[in-house]
DNA sequence: AATGAATGAGGATTCATTCAT
DNA sequence: GATGAATGAATCCTCATTCAT
């Protein structure tokens, strides 16, 4: 819904004052006013900063989003055409379930610190709208979760897993990614090395009890 | 900072009326503070809707924490002195460490969602304010993780855990009654029973992996 | 200003279209000025609303016009390009004064009513804008009386009438329109037809007063 | 409903700048706002011009009449209060019906001339808002005429003259006062002088139609 | 000490006007 | 010439804070 960037294909010239972008221009507010949202909260933060910060009038920020209440949705729209499946696409499946697990929680705890602007802005709305909270869900850990779901299923282990322990697993994660990557270091202030080591213990006390090839493979001393 | 209820054996009158108005009128501010700012946010409440809600005069506000700003520190103080330490204390201990964490998470989960006024509050304000934070850690999930690894640790069981592996069971506790006791159902407005079965769930998936006594009894048929 | 309907017999082509088509915007533009003025005034009316009430872009209104400002100007002068000297030239001479008396009242009421959307924009800008309160006196009552008493003239019972008295009549007639046709049904919301009744009874009062054929000619009987 | 000017029994002294005389500033406000508006219009004074004009701050426009627009019911409540009845009661009756009527009339010029200010807020307004019209025909032309109807009743050559003649009278005394002594001079910006002179001719045309003592009493001689 | 009336700085929003297209 | 997107000055109003009572 939010244009592209659309760079104009010629060097940015003086560019006289007055252009017409409106793709550019809705674009540029939108991070303005997620940069500023974040670091000032929603409401300390006032239309002129954001227009200034976007480089453009006022005015258009009502033009636009009919007011600064509109950069809000705008904002979860922005960040979700964004960020669309691009979920554990970059890195790589482990060789064993244990070793994804792990890598997954790690990878969870980097991708909503990387994601702590949106979320500083998301989590304080959501507190006082229900309906942008059930949003947040929706596109939030219960899409992370499908997609961690799916993922995990393809190990072999999960042949023994049933299907409500994976999708607990899938949710064990994105927990791990949302406490460890962003409450703590970002609204707690842990330092953020301590908070995913953290992560990686508790990961590491849980993939004890998952299902293991190395255990598969030597049945014969199976417990039972 | 908040005067306790009102100590004053004697019975004195004039001084002692005043000082427990002055003291019954601050508690009635907090609260009344407590409810709004969780209720409609803090920006979107009024000094004088406060005030009218504590039945006392805005001035009062002003004199007694400073300020509306005031109000936010006398808030986080008012809850500790409130809940130190009656953390575990009420309910006894399990009979095993499987059963104590399942124990321990639905626990917290509880817990949680009963401090969920308190949450909508200080959450927004930890993301504003790094030293609000900061304290806002040292009273919440540390101290909570303390108490709940001097718990854990009296079972025999945990005589095998290093102990950051006990300190991260802890923490796994409170995480897991943050998430699913106070974001997924106050926050992302999921159903409460929902949440607390994804819990139990994941809690489940990690006992598994803890150090059994079962198992100990039986070292014969031990994996390794 | 306001370009007449379009003159300019030839039937060239492309110029004339231009001429026809702008000089039929300059008419939309006031006409729908004068309609959202008359019915939300002048300062609540935006140019964005003429505009599309017109049918055309905002920016004419500025290049036609110079400015909102000037639709006022240019709305005084369509009007009374209109008007001009239609006057009294409807309705047929009565055949004593007194008639024609009764009868231009009930005329001017009517003929006021039928003007109440531009007087709703004039008077207020008189209030405010002296010069145009004075234009207006010139081509409303002043040039009504005018054309009123040319008209009395002519019936011989105002052989006996002083100048002065004569003008006054006709002032007196003009006043009434106003009052009763525009004023209390337009202003006051007074019922149109109870108005009109006032208007007309004072009417009468005043004739009695009047030079009349009859009494001259039976001076005699003239008592009773 | 609105205060008496409540001078405080104490001499002005340097009076601190904060000062707590509800009733005094309304009214300050109130004439500050009719001041204003009638100079320059409704909508083209500003909240804090008003403000700075009556003294005090702007906030107490919204404190005590819940907004700009508060002060247009305020302002017309307040021009009640004051004339209530003081109609026509500072001139003395005259001799005659004649004589009164012509006095009368120079009465209500000269009283809608000394409203001037009131009503050249009150009709725009009147014309924008349907009730407040309604409302300003009651408390106005139609109270006053009540008043002079009572007034010429009194007068012997009334006998003969019906109710209906008899408001209209009332009425007729009414509309030249406004005609001439506000539309004329204070809209149409009319000589002052001119205009009072119109209202007495057409007075005086209309008073000869009207029963006389004179003609009663010498009929014989009636005629001349 | 408590009250709440008064203050006035600061903000979102509207809208006439300009000007790139 | 016509269009309507962009501009930003100017407005009403809110509300934390002050202070007379």
């Amino acid at each position: 819904m939010v244009p592209p960037a659309n760079s104009n294909g010629h060097g940015a010239r003086p560019r006289s004052r007055r252009k017409r972008d409106r793709a550019a221009k809705q674009q540029a507010l939108i991070i303005a006013a997620l940069k500023l949202f974040a670091s000032k909260g929603y409401e300390a933060t006032t239309t002129r900063e954001i227009a200034a910060s976007a480089g453009c009038a006022e005015g258009l920020i009502h033009r636009y989003f009919s007011g600064k209440a509109g950069l809000l949705p705008a904002l979860l729209e922005y960040r979700i055409s964004k960020e669309v499946a691009e979920l554990a696409q970059h890195i790589r499946p482990a060789h064993s379930l244990e070793d994804e697990c792990l890598q997954l929680v790690n990878w969870a705890v980097e991708h909503m610190w990387a994601d702590r602007e949106f979320l500083r802005v998301a989590i304080p709305r959501a507190l006082l709208d229900p309906s942008f909270g059930q949003v947040l869900r929706r596109v939030g850990p219960l899409q992370m979760a499908r997609a961690l779901a799916a993922r995990l299923r393809k190990f072999r282990e999960c042949r023994a897993l049933p299907d409500a322990d994976l999708h607990a697993l899938a949710q064990f994660v994105t927990v791990m990614g949302f406490m460890f990557g962003f409450m703590r270091p970002a609204v707690l202030r842990q330092d953020r090395k301590t908070a995913a080591n953290i992560a990686a213990t508790i990961a590491k006390l849980l993939v004890r009890g998952l299902p293991s090839e190395r255990r598969f493979q030597q049945p014969a001393h199976s417990l039972s």
